[in-house]
DNA sequence: ATGTTAGTTAGCCGCATGGCTAAACATGAA
DNA sequence: TTCATGTTTAGCCATGCGGCTAACTAACAT
């Protein structure tokens, strides 16, 4: 399926893994360095490094190198497709739901006669 | 990391693939059978079932099998932990947020003395 | 009973992922 | 300059994923 939202596969596949979810949770507090993210995880710092890049990619982090520390932050603007995704998915249930409640009254009204 | 959400990397996981998504697009519309959810992906059923499985396996999908054609319906309710998820990451980050401006209002109290 | 249709299972293939170590950079401190 | 610190790169390994074919089962139709 060659789709047209890469991005969204980009992002929920950046959100699968636990780790980079707890990564993005601290971040949510605030700005931190590599190793700090690094620490509280128990993985290498390759390792994390890698996890990073994998929510830089899909646009979940931003970062910037000062002098040899580089500093990572959330883009909390880049969760608004999986929300928008996630609203458009309600709408069309809702709309099904809604055509279930016209069936069932016009089946109401056919008995009703 | 060991988490205590596997329910979410599932889901995420379940969700980062546009197959899989389409699927779920499809299946908001109505229950369908796994050959006519097939037809339009263009990949052969064995592949199909399996993306099926998964799906199940992350609970977004509930199958039946009726003679011997087995029916496929959307849990709606399955995205209620994605929804949640990201309701606290925004909640977090806007707590952020007003910790920053309660720093600014300090800050400012402090230049007024 | 025989064939057709709808799923299912088994197993192969290539590539991606998530972990690691070891070695290379780059910068700030002594 | 030399050393320590904080990444960064390269490359290895096992597992998992997404695609396939081929072969098997389970209903229904003739």
């Amino acid at each position: 399926m060659a789709k047209h939202e890469p991005d969204l596969s980009l992002l929920f596949h950046a959100l699968a893994d636990p780790t980079r979810r707890s990564i993005l949770t601290r971040l949510a507090r605030g700005p931190a360095p590599v190793t700090e993210l690094a620490n509280p995880t128990g993985l290498r710092l390759p390792t994390v490094m890698r996890h990073l890049s994998v929510l830089e990619a899909a646009g979940l982090i931003a970062t910037s190198k000062d002098g040899r520390v580089r500093s990572c932050a959330i883009v909390p603007e880049a969760l608004a497709p999986v929300r928008t995704w996630l609203d458009e998915q309600r709408e069309i249930w809702e709309g099904r739901l809604d055509r279930m409640d016209e069936y069932v009254m016009k089946l109401m009204e056919e008995r009703a006669k």
